[in-house]
DNA sequence: TGACGAAAAGTGCACATGCACGCATTTAGA
DNA sequence: TCTAAATGCGTGCATGTGCACTTTTCGTCA
């Protein structure tokens, strides 16, 4: 897939980018039996467990519904426990199961790879440079 | 939505920037039937007319399966016309219909207001700056 | 305490994304 | 020339994405 001749629109360069990232991303995570969405999913919350739908949404970018869909088939195949936070029945406790977690544990050595192969490609610096860039590109999107 | 503390995986963080872009423009685009996606088609295969399947995808950096989709909702509204190429039976000839090129040109007027409200925010020269890294980022994962 | 607005989350819909698989056509080689 | 490989596309499936709408629950206030 190379791309057309300079792309000016930022939300298409941004697109593009990522159909790309997350095709050799989602290639290297194949035979862990998770999406990169679902990686994401998962190793955020294993930093802020326990969340709720709303608090995991806004720490992934996404919106509240969306991620409502995304957990799923995480909770169908019992990675992450889906529970009535106590004292308000409208809140729901989100946690990653012992089987999320050695999900998450085995995936990341998978994920460990496609990230070294990738900044070995685009440069370390040069990916933490862009990460900084999109952090403050979602702001002045915001 | 705001990002939590910093995103160390590339693919998660361009997926996010894509989202949140993807949301700006899109809220721009509401009222043109456009969505974000079927814009940057009909605005690329506009430049590039008559193309094939395989081709603009190529040009849009998409799966091929994935523009057969896209193409669906744009062929049914009678925005783009699909023949059969001269020739070869398996080629397909893309090209814009002109109810799709009137559509084109409307939209591409609230394009420009979220392409200029987002570089106000973000700043023009980095904007374009970002767009080079993100082309290299594509080039990388490549 | 009862009604009403706010807050948290779920659901249906349409489109986005790409893999696996299959079909039709074309081309290359024996 | 006839057949096998290669090429170009389409489709079914599962997931990703978010808006509009609904439901349930909580807090507030008269």
């Amino acid at each position: 897939m190379r791309p057309g001749p300079d792309v000016i629109c930022n939300c298409l360069a941004v697109r593009q980018a990522a159909r790309q990232l997350t095709q050799m991303y989602e290639n290297a995570l194949a035979g862990t039996g998770l999406r990169a969405t679902q990686f994401s999913v998962l190793a955020r919350l294993s930093q802020i467990e326990p969340a709720t739908m709303q608090t995991l949404a806004e720490e992934l970018v996404m919106d509240r519904t969306t991620l409502s869909h995304n957990l799923k088939p995480l909770e169908r195949d019992g990675l992450v426990a889906v529970a009535v936070a106590d004292g308000d029945q409208r809140v729901r406790q989100l946690r990653l199961t012992k089987t999320g977690m050695s999900t998450l544990k085995a995936a990341h050595q998978a994920w460990l790879r496609a990230q070294q192969k990738f900044e070995r490609a685009f440069g370390v610096d040069e990916a933490a440079a862009l990460r900084r860039e999109l952090a403050r590109a979602i702001t002045a999107a915001s």
